[in-house]
DNA sequence: CCGGAAGTGGAGTCCTTCCTTCACTTCAAG
DNA sequence: CTTGAAGTGAAGGAAGGACTCCACTTCCGG
C-alpha cells in the first residue's frame, strides 16, 4: 500500500525544472532588492508564469524559506566553524564578520535576518531549526570568548541581534552606493565588545521582546 | 503694484485651519508608522478629504517637509547646544545620545535622517538647510572633542550617519516590542568611539558615496 | 448681503501587486 | 501510442494606494 500524499508525490520532471528556476531566480531577486519583491518579476526571472511561482509556493514564506535554505545552512555552518576555532576571541570577531558580510551581499539575508516566521509548513520550520542552531553555537562561543577575558563579562549573546538589525539598516541604505560602510560600524561594534575599558551599559532587551519584535509581520 | 504670486497669497482662514490640521495629522501618523504611511489615513486623522492633502501638498517630500519642519530645527538646536557644551566629550556622547533618541521616539524621523531630498521646493530646502546646519556643528563638536584627547583621532563625522543608519534599523525592527533596544547599542557605540585602547578601523565610505546613498529615492 | 474666487471631498481613474480561474499543453504509465 | 493526470500561463478579479475631476460649499471684499 503505498498510498502518497499531495506533499510527498515528487513532481514531474517539467515541474521541478519549474521549480528549480523559481528557487534560483527567487534567490537572485531577493539578494538585489530584498524579501520584498514582487512575484510577477521573480516569475518573469524564471521565465514562467505568475501563477506557477503561486502553485509551487502559495505565500511569501514558502518561496523565502526554499530560497534560503541554503545561505542558512551556511550561516549555521559558520557558527560551527567559529565555534570550532581554537582560539575564542578570534572565532567570536570572525563569526561577527562573517555573518555581517552575508547580510551586506544579499539584502534578503539581511532582512531575514531580522524577522522570523512563525512556521506554518515545513520548509520554514527547517530554516528556523538551522537558525536556531547557529543560535545556540553562538551561545557557546560567547561563553568562551568571555572565558579567554576578551570579551566583555557583560555582552550578552541578544546583542548580535541587535547588531545585526542595526548592520541591516546601514546596508540597506548604503548598498549600491557605499557598499563597504557597514565594514566600519562592525569594527567600531567589535572593539566596543572588547573587554579593554569597557564601561557599564543599560541592560539588554529582555529575550521575550526581542523574540516578538523579530516577529512582526514584516519590516514596516 | 501689490501683485501677488500663488504661492505667496495667504491661505483663506478654513484652508490655514486644514493646513494646520493635516501637518499636525502627518507628524502623528508618520511618528507612529514611518514616512511611508498612506495619505489617505494622513487625510483621514486630520478630518478633511484626501484630495485636499494632494492639493496643498503634492508629492510627500513637501508633506514630510512640513511635517518635520519642527523637528529639524530642534535637531539643528540640540547640535548647537551640544556645541556650547563645555566640556566636549560630554557634548558629543550628549548629542549622540539625543539624536538617537528622537529617532527611537519618532520612526519617520528616523527615516528621515537616513535620507535627503533633492531640494525642489522651499520647504524641502528649509529643511535641508536646517540639517546641514546642524551637521556643521556636528564637525566642530567632533573637532573639539578629538582635542580633548577622550575621542579616538580617527573619528570621522560621517562616522555618525552610519550610526543613524543603524539606529534607524534598530528602532524599525524593535519599536512596539523592545523600544528601549536602543539605548545599549549606542551606548556600545560611544564607548568603540572613546579613545581608550582604540584600534585601527577600515576607512570611512567616501564622502561622495555617502551623499548618494542619502539621495537614495527611498527607503525600499 | 451678494457674487465670485477659493476651497472642498466624494467618486472616479490609473497603477501595482497578490492571487485565482480555466482552457490548453505536456508528461509518463501502461 | 493512448490517455488522463499533472502542469501551465494568459487573462482577470480584488485590494490598496496615488492622484484627479468637478459639482458643490464656504469665505470675504465691496
Amino acid at each position: 500500500m503505498t498510498k502518497r500524499t499531495v506533499s510527498d508525490r515528487p513532481l514531474r520532471t517539467d515541474a521541478a525544472r519549474n521549480r528549480t528556476a523559481i528557487v534560483a531566480a527567487a534567490q537572485r531577486a531577493f539578494a538585489e532588492g530584498g524579501l520584498q519583491v514582487p512575484f510577477d518579476e521573480i516569475a518573469r526571472l524564471a521565465g514562467v508564469g505568475e501563477a506557477t511561482v503561486h502553485r509551487r509556493f502559495p505565500d511569501r514564506a514558502s518561496l523565502i524559506a526554499a530560497a534560503f535554505c541554503d545561505k542558512m545552512t551556511s550561516y549555521a555552518d559558520a557558527a560551527a566553524e567559529a565555534l570550532a576555532e581554537p582560539d575564542p576571541w578570534k572565532g567570536f570577531c570572525g563569526y561577527v564578520r562573517r555573518v555581517c558580510a552575508m547580510q551586506a551581499s544579499d539584502r534578503g539575508f539581511a532582512d531575514l535576518l531580522t524577522i522570523t516566521f512563525a512556521a506554518a509548513n515545513p520548509a520554514v520550520e527547517e530554516l528556523e531549526l538551522r537558525r536556531d542552531a547557529a543560535f545556540r553555537d553562538w551561545i557557546t562561543i560567547v561563553r568562551k570568548a568571555r572565558a579567554t577575558g576578551r570579551l566583555r563579562p557583560d555582552f550578552h549573546p541578544d546583542d548580535l541581534v541587535v547588531l545585526l538589525m542595526a548592520n541591516a539598516g546601514v546596508v540597506a541604505a548604503t548598498a549600491g552606493t557605499a557598499p563597504d560602510a557597514w565594514q566600519r560600524h562592525v569594527e567600531y561594534m567589535l572593539q566596543a565588545f572588547a573587554a579593554d575599558n569597557s564601561q557599564p551599559l543599560p541592560a539588554p532587551p529582555a529575550r521575550e521582546a526581542l523574540v516578538r519584535a523579530l516577529q512582526r509581520t514584516q519590516r514596516t
